[in-house]
DNA sequence: CCAAAAGTGTTAGAGATACACCCATGA
DNA sequence: TCATGGGTGTATCTCTAACACTTTTGG
């Protein structure tokens, strides 16, 4: 299990970000124009070659530096793609990668007319299989949301339970109770009140969170 | 993103089936005795390169029947691991899969003396971070059975509701209860009655039931 | 005072759990 | 007939959803 092959690496990243749309958050991502062919002139997923010695996580962080100029917060190995068909004419393994960036460092991206934002929900043709990528993707946040705390990560460092809540609703794509809501969250401990309230609001103001101090599980 | 690259790829597969331990099903698995450097001697799971023509999922298959001579009944893409010292000189991109086969198939193994199958809660050291992989298909294993009815895929076409709790209870390690297995299993739609029932015990005969047929969602 | 969202209380329903109890068979 | 697991009934508990209601601010 160790000969050599002619097959190349790559690790390619979904990164998401919560931008305004609307006048409501909504979950956007960056994509890159191809400069070369196959699939010329076409939106894609950030990526690059695997180097020989960085790790796969490396790999997926460098990339999304390099082209984006962002850090995450979150990074989780997602699926590895290797249909013998998948675009050009020599056999490429793809490792995907998704992130989740901070709102405010979502709008710090390198200004490059080759690298633009879009919503989740109206994505321009994508390059290779990068539109089904994309869907294991979000299917993969949304149940995170779940029983995970990853949502912190799109938020600073201070929050409202209604900032948390906006999150959740953007990514889910429904409503939800606040009351319901506010209760499910500080029953999981995953936030803890800093003390401050959030002025400058014409009605009461609201408690400010931060998340709970805990051991991340890397998965 | 298609430059070639001096990386290795290999697909390895972790192999679950039920066998018997101390009169009661246990959840076990096939290694290999590695029969060259690094690690020489030590077990590892069965595992080869990825051919250039083959898909990644193909590569599993044939690797598993090359090594094993099973059939598995399910496949599914675990985890890309690929630290920079995992083992060998060169660098290695491992590809793994995890697969269950039936409990009457995992009795016809290939006879080698350089395949057994060992129980999950007591397996031997072994070779590169294969300890670590295989807990990650175990947590794996125990999720999906949660939410999905892969638990069929241990068993034959017919088996009992007595049966289908006892993989469960091997595979979580916990008794469950028959009267509320049956119930929960009955209210998700996945088992049909066969009209038949299992004679010769020496209680009441138990139903037989089947797997529902249904839109297989492949992962 | 009024609008608006923060935050609390309460109730009804769904699902899980524990366990009592009857049923059908082989020995 | 008895032991054994199959199979049903049912009370309790927990969690969630729905929504009424009180609180606290800016305008």
């Amino acid at each position: 299990m160790t000969e050599a092959q002619p097959v190349a690496v790559a690790v390619s990243t979904v990164i998401f970000g919560l931008r305004e749309a609307d006048g409501e958050p909504a979950l956007h991502l960056p994509l890159v124009r191809r400069v070369r062919e196959p699939h010329l002139g076409r939106w894609a997923l950030p990526g690059g070659p695997l180097a020989p010695e960085e790790s796969l996580r490396e790999a997926a962080r460098r990339n999304l530096a390099a082209t984006t100029g962002l850090d995450p917060r979150h990074l989780e190995q997602l699926y590895t793609f290797g249909a013998v068909d998948r675009g050009g004419a020599e056999r490429l393994v793809s490792i995907v990668y998704w992130a989740l960036v901070r709102t405010d460092e979502a709008d710090r991206t390198l200004d490059d007319v080759n690298v633009a934002w879009f919503p989740v929900e109206a994505l321009p043709p994508l390059a290779f299989d990068h539109d089904e990528v994309v869907g294991w993707a979000v299917k993969r946040l949304k149940a995170k949301l779940e029983y995970t705390r990853i949502s912190h990560a799109l938020l600073p460092e201070e929050f409202t339970l209604a900032q948390l809540r906006e999150v959740h609703e953007a990514i889910l794509g429904r409503r939800l109770d606040p009351a319901n809501f506010r209760r499910r969250v500080e029953a999981t401990g995953t936030v803890t009140r800093t003390g401050g309230l959030q002025s400058g609001v014409r009605h009461r103001p609201p408690a400010l969170y931060r998340s709970t101090a805990r051991q991340e599980l890397l998965t």
